[in-house]
RNA sequence: GGCUCAGUAGCUCAGUUGGUUAGAGCGCCGGCCUGUCACGCCGGAGGUCGAGGGUUCGAGCCCCUUCUGAGUCGCCA
């Protein structure tokens, strides 16, 4: 009734045909005696050329975005427009109606949307994502996740649903809280994600279990991490280890990158990196494959240097290739960008010889320690040399923020590639710094390399868990894990970090209760989908793909959330505000 | 909560050392134009320079306070 075909379908061959679009009226082109204009729909545009004097009339006095119904005959364009895909047809509109006008003015313009600041682009989200370019992220996010269903379903899984009032858990992020009106003073918290369902579903027996899972985290954002909500691809699998989870999640990484992206992609099997390698090669758990450079630590060769910067310091090096020649302005916006972030300063020096050096810091050098620095790095003349120096784990950091500094600074990143790496082999515990006492670096659940033997005999230090993330182009995409399913060992594992049998039992009671049971050995991980999305539609934040994100703070602009509660509900809930000032 | 950057027309921005009436592009309004497609041309309207205070003969510009936004650190097992 509205229309016999899109505004993105019509070709040479429906030309005479006689045919009804419905569109928003998105441009128009008035030259006086003739006028074009252009419908757009979800589809596609489509151009429409007007001579009749009283439908030029019309469609002057409909203001733009309006949405129309015109009716009419397809011919042939004089002159093509080979960048539209409609580009060789125009309407000769006979009738035109007028479905939703457009009362108010633009905030902005929806074609620049993405140009306009945040904040009032997430207020007229609905205005935002009529601009094609912000339309089709939501589109690509619903064929990357309509893919992933399909491929996952083909590969043995099986999605089923977890709840989303449940309670709260006491590890981890800050929990979204919901108040009981049944239970007076009693919460449900929403989950931060399903990990303790699904492990026992697990235990249920269900083999390998999916789920494109919405997480509650009441945490702060970042440009790759939403405030509130975002949605992962929730995986587990019984009787697996980690290689049966690799491989299922490699081949479904894989395909769906090259079904959505005509980049290259790190071919399976991603490269495995321990944990303790990618740190001391690249300052970073999850470092940026694409940038061709490594640290170099040269602590050794400064042991006994007197420069002071370096005494008593772990001391990292980064060798960029021909970049001595760089302007002087260059050097200093680093310097400046690092000590921002944190670091001390920087050394940074041009090999100016086999053996010699130009910079900030070369005059402090013995001849021994130029020598040594240049050969250890593999440096020639014409190369620079960036050093940080630093605590153990602060030099490592810096150093790895550097390197991805130096690889856009020196346009050393390979284009047009996306390269995953599995991160493995976490350390099980960390001591904590203020405290100084045990605590889990990571999940709690992770299953110990070594079990129980491990527990009873190492250094709690030097344990590794089967513990893994998956980066691509230096971001994190997920964690997962081989999960430690014998209540004997989790009770270990518990203990080290100063938890009593008690303590877990309160904890995570179902989880610790239904393991007595004859549990399977299982393994999985939860890949994010907006990251994915993310990093398939080349955009630098997650906003841009989710259709009514929240802004950082929290707050739905467009809907004003959070917002106020009626009297009555605060009463059924049980709830008293306090006295907010 | 800390740090960095930003806030000037509906939108995106420029604005010199503190100096006359704060500008441009897009959009809007009016006019012209028969092959445009980011149409073009002519004209017009549109401003509490985020807010408050201060310095000064004089503040968009300098100082203080404050609000808002983005990025980041903390945080995210």
């Amino acid at each position: 009734m509205y229309r016999t075909h899109t505004c993105g379908e019509l070709r040479e061959q429906h030309a005479d045909m006689d045919v009804t679009l419905s569109g928003w009226l998105s441009n128009i082109r008035d030259k006086g005696a003739i006028l074009f204009f252009t419908l757009r729909d979800h589809y596609g545009v489509t151009q429409a050329v007007v001579t009749d004097e009283a439908i030029k009339e019309k469609i002057r006095d409909i203001p733009r975005e309006s949405t129309i119904q015109l009716k009419g005959k397809v011919v042939l364009r004089s002159d093509v427009n080979p960048d539209m895909p409609t580009g060789k047809i125009e309407i000769i509109p006979e009738e035109i109606v007028i479905l939703g006008k457009r009362t108010e003015p633009l905030p902005f313009e929806t074609d620049a949307s993405t140009e306009t600041r945040e904040d009032l682009r997430l207020k007229y989200r609905y205005l935002d994502l009529r601009n094609p370019r912000v339309h089709a992220n939501i589109i690509l996010r619903s064929k990357i996740i309509h893919a992933i269903r399909e491929k996952m379903t083909d590969m043995g899984f099986m999605e089923i649903q977890t709840p989303i009032l449940t309670s709260t858990s006491p590890e981890g992020a800050r929990d979204y809280i919901v108040p009981s009106r049944v239970h007076p003073g009693k919460f449900y918290a929403l989950p931060q994600a399903p990990q303790q369902f699904k492990q026992l579903l697990m235990l249920s027996g269900f083999d390998k279990y999916f789920q494109i899972a919405p997480c509650f985290r009441d945490e702060d954002a970042r440009a790759d991490r939403t405030p509130g909500e975002f949605y992962q691809l929730d995986v587990e699998m019984a009787f697996a280890e980690q290689d049966d989870v690799f491989s299922a999640i490699e081949t479904l990484i894989y395909d769906i990158f090259r079904m959505f992206s005509t980049c290259e992609v790190s071919p399976p099997p991603f490269p495995r990196l321990k944990y303790r390698d990618a740190m001391r090669q690249y300052g970073s758990d999850k470092p940026d494959l694409r940038v061709p450079l490594t640290l170099t630590n040269v602590t050794e060769i400064f042991a006994a240097s007197e420069f002071k910067p370096f005494i008593g310091q772990n001391i990292q090096a980064i060798r960029v290739k021909n970049a001595a020649a760089a302007p002087r302005k260059l050097f200093d916006r680093l310097t400046k960008e690092i000590v921002d972030e944190g670091a001390k300063g920087l050394v940074w020096l041009k090999v100016t010889d086999e053996a010699a050096l130009n910079g900030s810091a070369a005059k402090f050098f013995s001849p021994e320690e130029t020598s040594a620095l240049i050969k250890g790095c593999d440096a020639e003349k014409g190369d620079a040399l960036f050093i940080i120096a630093d605590e153990h784990d602060k030099a490592l950091k810096y150093a790895g923020i550097l390197r991805n500094k130096l690889g856009r600074e020196f346009n050393l990143i390979e284009p047009d590639v996306f390269r995953f790496c599995w991160i493995v082999d976490f350390p099980m515990y960390e001591c904590n710094e203020d405290t100084g006492e045990i605590e889990f670096s990571h999940n709690p659940f992770s299953m110990p390399q070594g079990g129980l033997d491990a527990l009873l005999n190492k250094d709690p230090l030097t344990i590794e868990a089967f513990q893994y993330d998956i980066v691509c182009n230096g971001t994190e995409l997920s964690s997962g894990a081989v999960r430690n399913h014998s209540p004997e060992i989790m009770l270990e594992a518990f203990r080290i970090a100063g938890y009593t049998r008690e303590a877990v039992e309160n904890k995570f009671p179902a989880l610790f209760n239904a393991f007595k049971f004859g549990a399977p050995p299982h393994a999985g991980i939860a890949p994010g989908i907006d990251r994915i999305v993310m990093l398939l539609a080349n955009e630098p934040s997650v906003r841009e793909v989710i259709a009514f994100p929240m802004d950082k703070n929290a707050r739905d602009l467009l809907m004003s959330a959070p917002g106020n509660v009626t009297r009555k509900q605060l009463d059924e809930a049980h709830i008293e505000i306090k006295d907010l000032e």
